[in-house]
RNA sequence: UCCUCGGUAGCUCAAUGGUAGAGCAUCCGGCUGUUAACCGGAGGGUUGCAGGUUCAAGUCCUGCCCGGGGAGCCA
């Protein structure tokens, strides 16, 4: 018999509504605790947790023998009697009258006690299933599948950019090389360009895939791969790409909120610290923003993109995401439109979210439309033009104005859950240092 | 790449230049409502690696390796 079809099997959320029944549960036994002649196993299926008591007034003396000398994260089928019980942590628990062993588990590495963020990076298989990085998981899955539904329901379609590159999007010393068939090919950083080649046949167009920096970056915001989620519009300016990505990131938090509540009560996030719906996103220009940095006593020069430090009294002392808007082009990617009131300004913006987990999430902006400009641009930054000729194309056939953006999962996540690094708001994260498992 | 802190039991950490320890985990025993349970006992060490100073080095010095935090850069 096919293990789905057992429709005898029960899952731990459905627990609080069968009280009193008898019920069976298939799961991992997480912590044991014993009291003489009864124990209370930790228990957790994929849809939550709960307790189980295990006495030998339920069960044979084989059977209980057996249960307590469970080893952590065996993994179990049990069958009970359900109660709802005040004293059980999750609020639920099951009499056991039968245990089966499905899978053993001996010496299993990760204890109850601290461990140091090495060990657990090097136990990744098995920290992914405490309960916390189960809820980050779960809240990740959540953001991403919330901008799918978003972007769906505004028109978009999802359009797969490739990950193999021959060409640099922003600066060559960041890129991953691969050999491809004798020519050096790159790991994508992103797939805006592709989208912008995208949107002349679909108009609204999204990629969502990994990106790949070979930073040599050391810091909690920092992976060498993550996830983007990169929407490009046709008939966008500027300004309509901020008021979009505002409603992007409310849908997602919002769908967060209605969905993952137990996950967040785990996190210590509570709903009103990152609930956005009543808030307006703020509009900084860099210029007010290097004004205010100057009377703060920042020694901030006109022209180039701010240090740590700059954004963190930025952040610190902001009560709602907010974007800085036109920066000097120098400071931009070669692609970004200048501003036809001043020259020396690109019409992009960065996105910010506030307070202590707040970092900057998305880049974006209005994209050129000028063929010379952009040569200009390439050849500045002494890239390959014959590269970007297929890119250039865009302009020279029916070229619209467009806007798009890029938002960071892991810096999002890493907000709505309020961690300290991202390194936990993926499976498996890629570090400088950190290649396995 | 640079700055900075660290590497001691399976894990988290102690240890004035002078006998290498604790808590947790593991194993054994006790406890009928535990919440990282608790109580008693046992086993467990090439102090990251290689040199050097010293009567004596986990401790001081040099080099290397590995990791944490940060910078630059970025989402």
């Amino acid at each position: 018999m096919a293990l789905q079809s057992d429709k005898s099997i029960s899952r731990v959320s459905e627990l609080t509504t069968r009280e009193g029944e008898t019920v069976k549960l298939r799961g991992w036994v997480y912590a044991i605790r014993s009291s003489g002649k009864i124990a209370f196993l930790q228990f957790r299926d994929g849809t939550g947790i709960c307790q189980l008591i295990v006495s030998e007034n339920d069960m044979s003396g084989d059977e209980y023998n057996l249960a307590t000398g469970l080893g952590i994260e065996t993994s179990v089928q049990v069958e009970g009697t359900a109660k709802v019980e005040s004293r059980a942590p999750g609020g639920v628990e099951l009499i056991v009258k039968h245990l089966t062993v499905i899978g053993q588990s001996e010496d299993y590495p990760i204890g109850r006690k601290e461990h140091g963020p090495d060990f657990l990076l090097d136990k990744r298989h098995l920290w992914l299933r405490s309960p916390k990085q189960a809820a980050i998981l779960r809240i990740r899955s959540s953001v991403e599948h919330a901008a799918r539904l978003f972007l769906h329901d505004e028109g978009f379609f999802e359009f797969n950019s490739p990950i193999l590159t021959p060409t640099a999007c922003e600066e060559t010393t960041l890129l991953f090389e691969v050999d491809y068939f004798g020519l050096s090919a790159y790991l994508t950083q992103s797939g805006q360009l592709y989208s912008e080649a995208g949107i002349t046949a679909l108009e609204r167009v999204y990629c969502f895939g990994p990106s790949f920096r070979a930073e040599k970056s050391k810091t909690r915001k920092h992976l060498t791969e993550f996830w983007i989620v990169e929407p490009e519009m046709a008939w966008f300016d500027a300004e309509d790409n901020m008021e979009f990505q505002e409603r992007f990131i409310k849908a997602m938090v919002a769908y967060v909120l209605e969905h993952n509540e137990k996950d967040l009560t785990l996190m210590k996030r509570k709903p009103e610290d990152i609930d956005l719906s009543a808030k307006a996103f703020e509009i900084i220009t860099y210029d007010d923003a290097v004004k205010d940095l100057k009377a703060n006593g920042f020694k901030t020069e006109w022209g180039r993109d701010f240090g740590a430090e700059e954004e963190a009294h930025l952040i610190k002392k902001m009560e709602t995401p907010f974007f800085i808007y036109k920066y000097p082009v120098e400071a931009r990617a070669f692609y970004i439109e200048r501003d036809p009131s001043d020259d020396r300004l690109a019409l992009s913006s960065d996105t910010f979210l506030h307070g202590e987990y707040g970092s900057e999430i998305c880049t974006g902006g209005q994209r050129a439309s000028s063929v010379e400009f952009l040569e200009e641009q390439i050849r500045r930054l002494k890239l390959n033009l014959e590269d970007y000729e297929w890119y250039l194309d865009i302009r020279r056939y029916g070229s619209v104005p467009h806007s798009g953006f890029g938002l960071g999962i892991e810096r999002t996540v890493r907000w709505i859950c309020g961690l300290h690094h991202v390194r936990e708001t993926i499976p498996f994260p890629r570090m400088l240092k950190r290649l396995s498992p």
